[in-house]
DNA sequence: AATAACTCCAACCGCCAAATG
DNA sequence: GCATTTGGCGGTTGGAGTTAT
């Protein structure tokens, strides 16, 4: 099944780069199932991947990340968590190794979300939401939602009550198929709403935007995510409570980042506006 | 100067979902 | 519908280089 035994490890040779590049160049990505073989080497397909995506491919930045690329790291691993290679595909020319690492070895420790004391009265009000996990995904032809057959639309409220038709074939990619679509639109904002608010209790003013962000439903309950009004990425704080316990309304508060995925919550978010816009930053091409 | 401790990063591993037969 | 293959992802590890003692 996977890699045949007696395959080269380690660190590659000049050699090896140079029959990689060579190929590669000539053939293109993909296929690396054909690579270890027709280019000669006796590598692994994934070794022969990873090595030209971290390391071979053209216009891969090298070098001390920047202190604006830290500062992206930062807000978009608060939006995003874990997804590396979402984070590195905003990142000109970096990779999703490299911000894997420099997040391990540099940001990790200091980078420190909000997290409620045990015996903060307010944090029994939190509710566990679900994580939302966009992956990349291509266009195939066979793609259910392509043909139809997949239902987009799984709202559920933060109490569990599905708004939606959910299939429960909808798998995880399904779901994140759903969140990427919607980022960039702003059909079924009457379900869900990413939206600014202004300080007072329940306006919405988008002109305050990106001041204060706050996911809300306009349903039993509601959840939000929510930055600090000074733009400062430390002190952005990703938060939800419950409406059923009687504190809708009352101005954020940090809470433990607990979103997971199989708890109530929301399942899908809508952006009526752009969140990478927000964010500072624009998507890059494929490096 | 020796070596222990630490840092950094390239590479490997295991898992998952989509594609394919 | 099922089994296998493939591509891709995030987590982890090993070793080279650097710093501290």
């Amino acid at each position: 099944m996977e890699e045949a035994i007696g395959v080269r490890k380690g660190a590659w040779t000049e050699e090896e780069d140079a029959l990689l590049k060579e190929w590669v160049e000539k053939y293109g990505e993909g296929k690396w199932h054909q690579v270890p073989r027709r280019a000669g080497l006796n590598r692994c397909r994934k070794s022969c991947r990873l090595r030209w995506l971290n390391y071979l491919k053209p216009n891969i930045k090298r070098g001390a990340f920047q202190e604006d690329e830290v500062d992206m790291i930062i807000r978009l691993h608060k939006l995003l968590g874990n997804r590396w290679s979402l984070i590195a595909g905003r990142l000109l020319g970096r990779t999703a190794n490299d911000v894997k690492n420099y997040w391990n070895t540099h940001l990790v420790k200091k980078v420190i979300y909000h997290k409620p004391k045990e015996d903060d009265p307010q944090r029994k009000f939190a509710t566990k939401m679900n994580v939302i996990r966009p992956r990349p995904w291509n266009l195939s032809k066979s793609s259910a939602w392509l043909k139809g057959k997949a239902t987009l639309v799984a709202s559920m409220t933060p109490t569990g009550e599905n708004l939606g038709q959910q299939s429960p074939m909808l798998s995880r990619r399904n779901k994140e198929s759903a969140w990427w679509e919607n980022l960039f639109t702003d059909n079924d904002l009457d379900k869900v709403l990413i939206t600014s608010r202004s300080g007072s209790e329940g306006q919405r003013d988008a002109k305050l935007w990106p001041q204060n962000l706050a996911m809300e439903e306009e349903q039993n309950g509601w959840n939000e995510l929510s930055v600090d009004a000074d733009n400062d990425p430390d002190k952005v704080i990703i938060t939800s409570r419950s409406s059923s316990e009687g504190q809708q309304g009352a101005q954020p508060w940090p809470q433990e980042l607990a979103m997971e995925e199989g708890q109530n919550g929301w399942n899908e978010l809508s952006f009526n506006e752009d969140i990478w816009e927000l964010l500072g930053a624009r998507p890059q091409a494929d490096i």
